[in-house]
DNA sequence: TTGAAAGCGATACCAT
DNA sequence: ATGGTATCGCTTTCAA
């Protein structure tokens, strides 16, 4: 009449009554409560060993309402601004005693989706970078905290932790402008949609200056796409003498395009990039950038889900800022 | 006699009485399960939205004994290599609908401990880097399957996913013979305990170079920690013409280290690295390297957790190896 | 020191 | 189409 080889999971009443006790006996000398016999306990303990028991996270969850976990949505892990990033959020979560459970959601719209459903019924908070539009992910995310980084929420649903380079930018710009650069070019985002903030401050910064509008190319956000997108814009455009960018990895990727090309930098070609990633530091020559605290970045995000997860005065708009500022290494 | 501002969990059942109808019918709508009536659902939405519900993850997965979630331990999520492995890790799982919860160990053993009893209660399978000694992890793992990365186990109780870069490191010892070069160096990695498998290969090599051993100098994992190391080696051992590290992080610490005390790399000195880190592309020169396919490393470990998991044939030792093989670039 | 019973919050199965 | 009831595996509360 038994089934045979079929393999139930072990639960903690085959425990006790292996160890020939009740469950919650068991449950006291796993959870090493008092209130037990050290005889017994020993004998509960090798009952659970000699079974392969292991406590089901789900059963035990459900009943002390302790384990918080948090999502970590990253576009690119292997972009190392990202993972400067991700590896913030995990240490202000580590610090809380907080799981983070993360995605890389490649890039891609719609792997997003996807994933943002899959995460949302695991954790209780999600934090990181989304494209989908703001009801899309409300649908998904039904009342569960979520906190945007670098990217405004128009409905006010959620957090978003906001970067400011309108100054950085600007400082970058008139640096270049008071080395003699008067034609600066700008190696923009890929994104199908609008141009980037930081497009707008590179404009608004060239305006400040007297310069009206620089050449734009865009650039996949990735070395590769860098380098191209810096040889395209100058074959297009060759008088330019800088270009800025919208990040680190698209300027190392100009660095590399420069180099195939014959210009020197910076003599030929100033570049300027944003993030301030390390990588910058390791790169011939040291990358000039706009630089963000990345790390602060991270921890804001993890900082605001938790104010928000426990309901207390959550920060606002103005505390949610990270701000940029040049910082000159060789590239310019 | 009501207790006033308590804010207690929304459950089903909440919604269940706001909208007039059972738990059953609230889980069919919320699920969108067929057998029921459009407008029931809608007023079970409506219900739900007003009152905020979230269903409750730990209830959910005790019932359906679905989401897998796995847990991967990476030393130092900002070392480049590292982070490789675990995009890797994060793409396979993805692909069978897992979660993976990730800890940065920060480096260091005592973290590595309570990050261990915190992981092994959260998840269905561990896998990465570890460095406690086999008893211990088996004293809080208790049968969850576990899958070390590039470590040794004596035990025979945890797999292994094994990394064998005998002939790889053979190949860049010979071929930096035949380049010329007699006095040939070490960076090894900077464990406190004995000298590293890599070591191991490097003097098997250089004494089938008919070389003798060469002089060593230990390195912390970090640019830094091969900058000031290679210092110290050349310091010692100024006639060193070449250097072979223990990763490609200390070589490109190392070119940094050779460019600050005016040595030309390859002229004045050769390094190659070990890993084949992507990161070696972008330095200047580019970085020669005993490479390892670093993706299939987190790949064949999530393959194998999934194996470990179902019961079904885990894959044999033979299996679970990686090969490193020679990449020359420009630095050697 | 130990055990019986009552949840925790959801879904599945079986009636109706 | 909808509801009742059992159940998932564990911890907590209260008696004994």
């Amino acid at each position: 009449m038994s089934s045979g080889t079929e393999s139930r999971r072990v639960t903690i009443h085959d425990v006790a009554r292996a160890a020939g006790v009740s469950r919650q006996t068991v449950s006291r000398a796993l959870n090493d409560k008092g209130e037990i016999d050290d005889s017994t306990k020993q004998r509960v303990l090798d009952a659970a060993l000699a079974l392969r028991y292991r406590p089901s996270r789900f059963a035990r969850g459900l009943v002390r309402q302790d384990t918080i976990s948090v999502g970590l949505l990253i576009p690119d892990l292997l972009n190392p601004f990202f993972t400067e990033v991700a590896a913030a959020a995990l240490e202000a979560a580590r610090a809380r005693g907080w799981h983070v459970v993360v995605y890389d959601t490649a890039d891609s719209a719609e792997e997003e989706l996807g994933t943002l459903r899959m995460v949302t019924s695991q954790v209780d908070a999600v934090v990181g970078y989304f494209t989908r539009p703001e009801a899309e992910i409300e649908q998904v995310a039904r009342g569960l905290p979520v906190v945007l980084i670098d990217r405004e929420d128009g409905t006010g649903r959620f957090s978003s932790i906001r970067i400011d380079g309108r100054d950085g930018v600007k400082a970058a710009i008139s640096h270049l402008v008071e080395s003699g650069h008067r034609r600066i070019g700008m190696l923009d985002h890929d994104a199908r949609t609008e141009p980037s903030l930081r497009h707008t401050w590179f404009a608004d910064a060239m305006a400040a200056c007297g310069l009206g509008e620089g050449p734009v190319c865009r650039a996949d956000q990735s070395v590769e796409g860098g380098e191209g997108a810096l040889e395209n814009l100058l074959t297009h455009h060759p008088d330019v003498t800088a270009v800025f960018t919208f990040n680190d990895i698209i300027a190392i990727g100009a660095l590399r395009g420069a180099r195939r090309l014959g210009r020197r930098v910076p003599r030929d070609l100033a570049v300027i990039g944003f993030d301030g990633v390390r990588l910058g530091t390791l790169v011939e020559p040291q990358l000039s950038s706009v630089a963000l605290d990345i790390r602060r970045l991270g921890a804001l995000a993890v900082e605001q889900a938790a104010r928000l997860l426990t309901g207390s005065s959550p920060l606002g708009p103005d505390d949610l800022v990270t701000l940029a500022e040049l910082r000159l290494r060789e590239s310019a």
